[in-house]
DNA sequence: ATCTTTATCCCGTAAAAAGGGTATTTTAAT
DNA sequence: ATTAAAATACCCTTTTTACGGGATAAAGAT
């Protein structure tokens, strides 16, 4: 059996790097590669790989939406997340999203191998730096509400609490409520600290 | 005239991915890879490349740090940068750190021989998305002391100026006189700011 | 229909930060 | 040796946050 495998990637050197190393098996068969999500739901339209290899950084699209997509319109499908260390935190989301196992970019041709069989075999497979994090369930994920989310931008962005309410038409008492709650959710001691913690845990990101 | 050419990433779908691409070309040789500092270093020992594909995310060490360190002790060896798209804030420093180069990983097979070979000619060659950070000077680079630097984590890490006084066996009012420094260098209204800005120009790194 | 969450608002006190100064000692640079 | 920058420390005032409590209406979920 012969599995045709896919790779979505914006990074050009990497597209070369997992085809370099897995070119020499023949049990693998590459069927090519987009650099964002809009161009690899094109492709797919013809082409109809076993198994996805997804970053989940792309210019235009987040790994999480661009999985899920996948799995909706072809569940057969298998994606395997990619990913580099410092994004650890994305790794529930990616499983949660739909996705079959996740790597690092950091992995070995060995670990690539492992983990297609794996997954091809219906199984699940998560990179050995990677599993360690969802066995610690302490840091459980934060659910912030659209308010929120809303107010917590504006806190990063240097507003005060009156300043926010003038920006949303609220009371500043409101505003002051909502981040009593943003601070009790984050568990952060103060304003700064909650900011720290927010881009930590990607509720803030750093390229809006 | 033959160029030799080494990589440190510690990605090793990245190194696969610049060999792979490179590989046909002869007038390049592939003279190995490390996947952090202190290997590069130990490797340059033996091994005297031409040219250092660097990228300037390592897990030991940064990039600058490595840069400078290669072109102290070899100086006749040519260093390009290589990163991702959204650590632009890091090319200005890449360059202060003698680097002849850089360009992203999303990079094609064209744009890195383009490098190199313009690299190997004495000139600089800059990746044309990045290139047009350095023509913004409006943004100039935050210099911060060791000190400010010092205090400025103690203050995303939630502490308040008394107990930053504490833990640096320093006078509150001292921390409060660095603080107001920090905001003023940094640009912000306060503090839940001042920590978004320091992420945002990485004067706070997410992995630490 | 009932319960829960979300969003809204208010009061009060205490703590901390923001902002305005000034000033001395140490260190680094020229 | 002189100058400049960094690190240290203090005072004062005002603004903002932090933290305690309680309360109500609307929207969603079960």
């Amino acid at each position: 059996m012969k599995y045709r495998y896919f790779i979505v990637d914006d990074h050009f050197m990497v597209v070369e790097g997992i085809r370099a190393l897995l070119q020499s098996e023949n049990s693998l068969e590459f069927m090519g590669s987009a650099r964002n999500a809009a161009f690899c739901m094109a492709e797919l339209l013809s082409k109809r790989p076993d198994i996805i290899l997804m970053d989940i950084n792309l210019p235009d699209k987040s790994g999480f939406e661009l999985c899920k997509e996948v799995k909706l319109k072809y569940p057969g499908t298998k994606v395997i997340g990619l990913s580099t260390f410092n994004q650890q935190s994305f790794v529930k989301k990616m499983l949660e999203s739909g996705a079959d196992g996740y790597i690092l970019k950091s992995a070995d041709k060995k670990e690539i191998l492992k983990a297609i069989e794996m997954v091809m075999r219906g199984q699940i497979y998560l990179d050995a730096d990677v599993s360690g994090l969802l066995r610690h369930p302490e840091d459980r994920e934060i659910i912030l509400t659209k308010r929120e989310k809303e107010i917590l931008v504006l806190i990063a962005e240097g507003l005060t609490n009156s300043e926010i309410a003038d920006r949303l038409f609220l009371g500043s008492s409101t505003v002051d409520t909502h981040r009593k709650h943003l601070l009790l959710k984050i568990g952060a001691r103060n304003s700064a600290e909650m900011i720290k913690i927010a881009f930590q845990k990607n509720l803030l990101l750093l390229d809006s």
